[in-house]
DNA sequence: GGAAGTACTTTCCTCTAGGAAACTATCTCA
DNA sequence: TGAGATAGTTTCCTAGAGGAAAGTACTTCC
């Protein structure tokens, strides 16, 4: 009976680690728009236009907006360069490339999803057809 | 020169093909606490009081609602036993086992997130006593 | 008989995340 | 000289995400 409190004692305990590691990670990550672009950062450095460009749907001043997020958080880093247009190229430090196992399992993930989501559409017709 | 575009344009390609993963994943586990609801059952069936308890901060409109949605998704199954006062114990699905791979990257990441944030607090105290 | 515990649902309200569009500022090219 | 691209900022607005609290319905315990 001790043992058995004990060791739910000590899972449990365990348990709210994991979860507040989880919330701890979620709050970095944020916002409707970070993962995305540090996967489009993950394959290279970019330039705002392209990140608008790459990460449909964002608008400009939340990219803005979530790269000083990113940047304050050490993920990102600014870089202007004095081009003939300024430019300027947002990397991921290496600190930032720490998040390519999150960004990985992700893209696995949604990628055999959809693969699902394919097949049980294929199920359904057939059986409409049947 | 020829060659080069064709490389650019495959890349990007690959790049959109990931990015779309990516938003599919994010669709599916959006809002503040489906993560966090998932990695709680990870460590086994709970039923709603439970999950509210671990879960800290949720409210009882917010996760029912996740849980629905997550059930919809088919990521979780609901099951109602007929104990004396009723009693409902969600579980992760086979499916939503799958989602491991992702939270367990978040929950290292999280972990050594905190103890980055640790020793650099250190740090500062130092610079601070010099 | 009423307090307390299960599992929710419903209502009402707030706040802010996020979008659209216009604006700033600098440089280039035609 | 003015159109177009760079990289944002600012303003204004709202849908909807999410919270607090009360309500529902059933059971069991005291």
């Amino acid at each position: 009976m001790k043992n058995e409190i004990e060791k739910k004692s000590i899972t449990s305990e365990g348990c709210k680690a994991k979860l507040r590691a989880i919330h701890d990670t979620l709050d970095i990550l944020n916002g409707k728009w970070k993962i995305s672009i540090i996967t489009s950062l993950s394959f290279g450095k970019r330039r705002f236009m392209e990140l608008q460009r790459e990460v449909e749907g964002i608008g400009a001043k939340m990219l803005s907006k979530e790269l000083r997020e990113l940047e304050i958080n050490g993920l990102v880093t600014r870089k202007v360069c004095d081009t003939k247009p300024i430019t300027v190229e947002y990397e991921l430090s290496a600190y930032g490339e720490t998040l390519h196992g999150i960004t990985n399992e992700m893209i696995n993930w949604g990628l055999k999803h959809r693969e699902k989501i394919k097949e049980e559409l294929h199920r359904q017709e057939h059986v409409v057809m049947s």
